[in-house]
DNA sequence: CTAGGGGTAAAT
DNA sequence: ATTTACCCCTAG
């Protein structure tokens, strides 16, 4: 009658990721009776939650429970084309857990896939909506809040920057002083292109007259530094070289949702982007060869 | 109440 | 045509 569809918000579903986080996935109706997160979610039923986390699983996941069925469906109606596995889809699963995070799923085609990867950006969201501090939170608080909740890479802190900087730049974020809040509630969507000025500092490549060189720009390997990070992988132990490839492959989701709004006219970030790819690329290849064993982490 | 299979229909 | 929110049912 009155609201055939409503769609799921982000803060919505931060809260819902949030409350996971907090309770565990499936107290549905203790996250639900959580006052931190009723008000938020008080539209919603635990039914409501339960099949939202479904669908954001199987999203980030690959395939999960439901999709098989799905697919099932679809070749029938779809194609007549009944093709077995595809060949190296040796996607991993999951032990246990399945949420949805930013890093977890070791897909193979960082290669090939496109888009559908902002996470970072949510999680930073999440950070400073969650917390909910008046006036907004600095960088270091959203940092911790992603890392106790999160994974938590060394240099996470030099892609937080980077990523809090540029939200900021495409009035996502609104810096105050030192600390950023969400730009007013819905507006976000608006923000179409960023007009001018959006590098007119560093970044100036051939410049030999630059008197210092200062502190290192960029984040992202380059090509002669992948095959040294390699290197080192090799001689990691399982867990640290999969932190390192997850790491690669959150930086490289970084510089590419970077690079598919702002490379317009920059023309650094296509580069970027492309050497974060080859560098995750690589290392989950590197991973995956040279270990069978993977990190089993129950909370 | 939860997990999960199975489905419908609104948005895209 | 696919995605997504929501519904219904059943077994634990």
């Amino acid at each position: 009658m009155g609201a055939p569809k409503q769609k799921w918000t982000s803060e919505e579903e931060s809260a819902l990721k949030a409350g996971v986080v907090k309770h565990g996935a499936g107290k549905w109706r203790t996250i639900l009776k959580d006052p931190e997160f009723s008000s938020v979610l008080y539209l919603r039923s635990n039914v409501d939650l339960k099949d939202k986390w479904r669908n954001m699983s199987v999203m980030a996941n690959g395939w999960g429970s439901r999709e098989k069925a799905r697919l099932a469906l679809k070749r029938q109606h779809a194609s007549r084309d009944d093709n077995g596995l595809t060949a190296g889809d040796q996607s991993d699963e999951d032990s246990g857990d399945a949420r949805p995070l930013p890093s977890s799923s070791g897909s193979p085609q960082i290669g090939s896939s496109k888009r559908s990867m902002i996470r970072l950006d949510n999680l930073i969201m999440e950070a400073i909506n969650t917390l909910k501090e008046p006036g907004g939170s600095n960088k270091t608080t959203i940092g911790n809040f992603i890392e106790e909740q999160y994974w938590a890479p060394p240099n996470f802190k030099r892609l937080l920057s980077m990523k809090l900087k540029f939200l900021t730049q495409i009035g996502k974020l609104v810096k105050t002083k030192r600390k950023y809040r969400i730009a007013s509630a819905n507006a976000v969507a608006d923000n179409k292109k960023v007009p001018t000025m959006l590098r007119l500092e560093g970044k100036q490549k051939g410049s030999s007259s630059t008197p210092r060189v200062d502190k290192e720009e960029i984040i992202v390997p380059t090509k002669s530094q992948i095959d040294l990070e390699l290197q080192k992988m090799r001689s990691m132990t399982p867990q640290e070289a999969a932190a390192a490839a997850a790491q690669a492959v959150a930086e490289a989701e970084a510089a590419m949702a970077e690079a598919e709004e702002a490379a317009r006219e920059a023309e650094a970030a296509e580069a970027d982007a492309e050497a974060a790819q080859a560098f995750a690329e690589a290392a989950m290849k590197t991973l995956k060869g040279r270990t069978t064993q993977r990190l089993v982490k129950q909370h």
